[in-house]
DNA sequence: CTCTCCCT
């Protein structure tokens, strides 16, 4: 049931434009009789926003009436039309192609990461929001569309609010662009605002009424698979036929709800899980429609958006999903089981009455749902800002805080993206990327592990981290299906690298690379040894993709070839090579085992455990560890890990290391100023007390405590002409005091310290070096030092203190000494035996 | 002793 409208094509003068095709109009999607009211917003503002739930057409009609308007306008450049996700993307394009008669990849084409159909002539461009993000560093300006059609704007991630901004910014450089932002949220009037007052076109959805119930949780407490049973039960009284939808928050609560659910024998019924890491095959059992059975289909948020399940009439919500979100601060990404916005409900409940009447059965009371958050936090609010502030930065626009989003991010964030770009040396501190910055910002990555490539090139280790950082950046490529979980495990076992995770991921990728026919893999063969081996054939497939995609940019940007890994693990490379790189991308993602707490202490007072998928977990606990990524669940995990040594961290980071030195001493035997070296970073010691050559680290600290304790601490073995004069001086000095009674009063070892320390160049703390230096020309001259260096201020007239006393014939040596309470003290008379006669009485009261 | 989902 299709009608035509039949336009007239205005003006001749276009006539290069190539022939129109007609174009139709599906009448039964209600975005169709809306239609000259879309195209009466679109002629009169810039921006224009579509509200429309599922169903109502505006996808694939849109583009369309843009292209209608555009034809109309005699403009030749491209409409493109975003969507969030590939699979979308390429689907609805195939759909436009054959509702406008034209072959796919001709007057409709779309793109998404690894395939392009795209030519000079294709006039309606698809493509998921990432690849228009990615043309906005070729084409500033986006010169080649004159109208971007921004769908599903309401799912609000990062790279659609990114878009919003930089849209909102280059509708004012060029005036001829035109935008519709097409959402299914009913608050219009937060994008209407924010592209000043943009008209809103409301379109409803072509939907059946959907029954509302609250089944809140008994007042037992039930735990919520008994309580999902309880719906299931209690849908299955009203309708036994009828397929049923259940959301989930995770795999754990959907396998827990399947094992309660099949004990419960319901009849005729087959119950489906459903999450994005479930294989194939066990994903299709849920587009198999058609059978006898009733299908209970368990599913987590992937059944919300990015999978539609068709013949669904009852949902039944259990108002929770798990939420990631960013800690900037400890720099974990949190993983917690949250009650669901409002918005999120809504979304859910729309997934029943497509087909027919649906219920929708609410697992919390109507009180829960009033008071949850009326839309789920923007993307951008919960992420790491790193990757959005390098891309801004190469597109030079100014700084993230005055970028136009929707939703600002938090200072913390921002800080937080500084810093890391900071980390990996992509930035310097007042914000101007670096050359390492601007290589990032060309490769389609996370700057973190962008800056592993970078780091491997350097390393000579560029052919293995390739495929460490392809394989990072897919979902993991094992598969664990529930019933065969252990066999799963056994079969992954042979690829479990005992050290490292980042090697585990060579041994799956050197297996799977021996199915290889020069380039192209014989894919029968490998999806058969996927299948026997418990690996996801098409995320294999996906990581081969990504690793040559990546090796091509390096080869663009960074100027080295690659070259495929090597059949042989010896012709890998050097694997510490290839470990100190990954550490450049997430320098502070290490962590060492606390035998006390039984926990990893990692950096900024953080803990983590390693995750049970790792292949070193439950092994004896490696001393130091290397940790990319920490989700926090039940607790902190590290997901991927390999053992490092701790001396890589001082090499590779010494600028962010605190280096403490602490009691220097001259070592008599070594003749040089020894002292103790204390390395910390992030908080965590890396060194405790090593033994540390004074003179290297603190010199001019070594340098005084060479005098203290070389010099004046009589410690050099090779004594000069000069220490002999000090000892002179020094006893002098002694006997001076002990006339004045003031042992140690003049005596100054701060003195002779100063008259040494201008006179000895500050370089020399060893013994060697200064025998070197004093033996040379007259400087040994400059030592000689003088009573008066020895002294503070003057000393005092000693001739009232004669060390001889001439009595008649008869002399006397006299001492001093100052030894209170004792015999000696005061003033001897040295007095032979035989002078005692002649000893004058006078003298011994003489003073 | 286990973790939502997309994308360049």
């Amino acid at each position: 049931m299709y009608f035509a409208l039949s336009v007239v094509v205005k003006s001749p003068q276009h006539a290069a434009v190539p022939d129109r095709p007609q174009i139709n109009y599906p009448a039964d999607l209600p975005v169709a009789q809306r239609r000259e009211e879309i195209m009466k917003a679109m002629r009169s503002h810039q921006v224009v926003i579509v509200v429309g739930e599922t169903g109502s057409g505006k996808t694939t009609q849109l583009p369309k009436m843009a292209y209608e308007l555009a034809f109309e306008e005699g403009k030749s450049g491209r409409i493109g039309c975003t969507q969030p996700r590939r699979l979308a993307a390429a689907t609805v394009a195939r759909r436009v192609a054959v509702e406008m008669g034209t072959g796919l990849g001709d007057r409709v084409g779309y793109q998404v990461r690894f395939v392009e159909k795209v030519q000079d002539e294709t006039t309606i461009k698809f493509m998921t929001d990432g690849i228009l993000l990615a043309e906005t560093q070729r084409d500033r300006d986006l010169r080649q569309y004159d109208t971007l059609i921004i769908d599903e704007a309401h799912e609000r991630s990062l790279n659609i609010d990114f878009i919003l901004g930089y849209l909102k910014n280059l509708l004012a450089r060029r005036k001829d662009l035109r935008v519709i932002a097409s959402s299914a949220t009913l608050d219009a009037g937060m994008f209407s605002e924010y592209f000043d007052d943009a008209p809103v076109v409301n379109v409803e959805g072509r939907t059946f009424p959907v029954e509302d119930y609250f089944l809140p949780p008994d007042s037992e407490g039930e735990d919520l698979s008994r309580h999902v049973a309880r719906a299931v039960q209690w849908v299955t009284d009203l309708d036994d036929s009828g397929d049923v939808l259940i959301f989930l928050p995770g795999e754990r609560e959907i396998r827990e709800c399947a094992d309660t659910l099949e004990g419960k024998k319901f009849p005729n019924t087959d119950i489906l899980p459903l999450f994005a890491r479930l294989g194939l095959a066990e994903q299709e059992r849920v587009f198999n429609i058609g059978g006898s059975k009733r299908r209970v289909v368990l599913a987590t948020n992937v059944a919300e958006t990015s999978v539609t399940i068709p013949g669904i009439v009852y949902v039944i919500d259990s108002g929770l999903a798990r939420i990631s979100r960013w800690n900037p601060s400890r720099q974990i990404q949190r993983l917690q089981i949250e009650q669901i916005s409002q918005a999120s409900a809504r979304q859910r409940r729309g997934r029943c009455g497509r087909i027919c009447e649906g219920v929708c059965v609410r697992l919390y009371d109507e009180e829960t749902l009033e008071l949850a958050d009326a839309y789920t936090d923007p993307e951008i609010r919960r992420s790491s800002l790193a990757g959005v502030i390098l891309r801004m930065k190469s597109l030079r626009l100014p700084d993230v805080r005055e970028f136009p989003f929707l939703s600002p991010p938090s200072a913390k964030a921002i800080s937080e993206g500084h810093r890391t770009l900071e980390e990996v040396g992509a930035m310097e501190k007042q914000g101007h990327l670096t050359r390492i910055g601007h290589q990032l910002a060309r490769l389609p990555l996370d700057p973190r592990l962008g800056r592993m490539l970078i780091e491997a090139s350097k390393r000579k280790v560029l052919d293995a981290v390739l495929v460490m950082v392809g394989g990072m950046s897919v979902m993991d490529v094992r598969e664990r299906p529930q019933e065969k979980q252990t066999e799963a495990d056994n079969a992954h076992k042979k690829f479990n690298d005992e050290s490292s995770d980042f090697l585990t991921l060579l041994h799956i990728w050197s297996a799977v690379d021996s199915f290889r026919d020069k380039k192209r893999f014989k894919r029968n063969q490998l999806r058969k040894y996927c299948k026997q081996n418990f690996l996801s054939f098409r995320r294999i497939m996906e990581w081969d993709q990504i690793v040559s995609e990546l090796s091509r940019l390096v080869r663009d940007t960074l100027k080295v070839k690659t070259r495929p890994l090597a059949a042989d693990r010896k012709q890998w490379g050097d694997e510490d090579e290839m470990h100190k790189s990954l550490m450049a991308g997430i320098p502070m993602q290490f962590g060492f085992w606390d035998k006390e707490k039984r926990a990893y202490r990692s950096t900024g007072g953080r803990e983590f455990a390693i995750f049970p998928g790792s292949g070193l977990f439950g092994k004896n606990k490696p001393e130091w560890l290397l940790a990319y990524e920490l989700v926090e669940t039940t607790r902190v995990w590290a997901r991927k890990v390999a053992n490092i040594d701790v001396k890589w961290v001082e090499e590779l980071l010494s600028h962010m290391c605190r280096y403490r030195y602490h009691s220097p001493h001259w070592d008599e035997h070594q003749g040089a100023v020894y002292g103790k070296e204390t390395v910390i970073c992030g908080g965590l010691t890396l060194v405790d007390g090593r033994r540390v050559f004074y003179g290297r680290v603190r010199p001019e600290e070594a340098h005084e405590v060479f005098i203290r304790e070389a010099i004046l601490g009589d410690g050099l073995r090779t004594r000069g002409e000069f220490l002999h004069r000090l000892d002179e001086v020094r006893a002098e000095v002694e006997s001076a005091e002990h006339k004045l009674r003031r042992a140690g009063g003049l005596w100054s070892d701060e003195a002779v310290f100063d008259f040494f320390h201008v006179r000895i160049p500050k370089h020399i703390c060893t013994a060697k070096a200064f025998q070197k230096w004093r033996t040379t020309g007259d400087n040994e001259k400059q030592l000689m030092l003088e009573v008066e260096d020895c002294v503070w201020g003057e000393i005092e007239d000693l001739s009232d203190f004669p060390d001889c006393v001439w009595y008649g014939e008869n002399s006397y040596d006299v001492s001093y000494s100052e030894n209170p309470g004792e015999r000696t003290d005061g003033v001897v008379f040295e007095i032979g035996m035989d002078q005692i006669v002649d000893f004058p009485d006078y003298l011994t009261s003489w003073g």
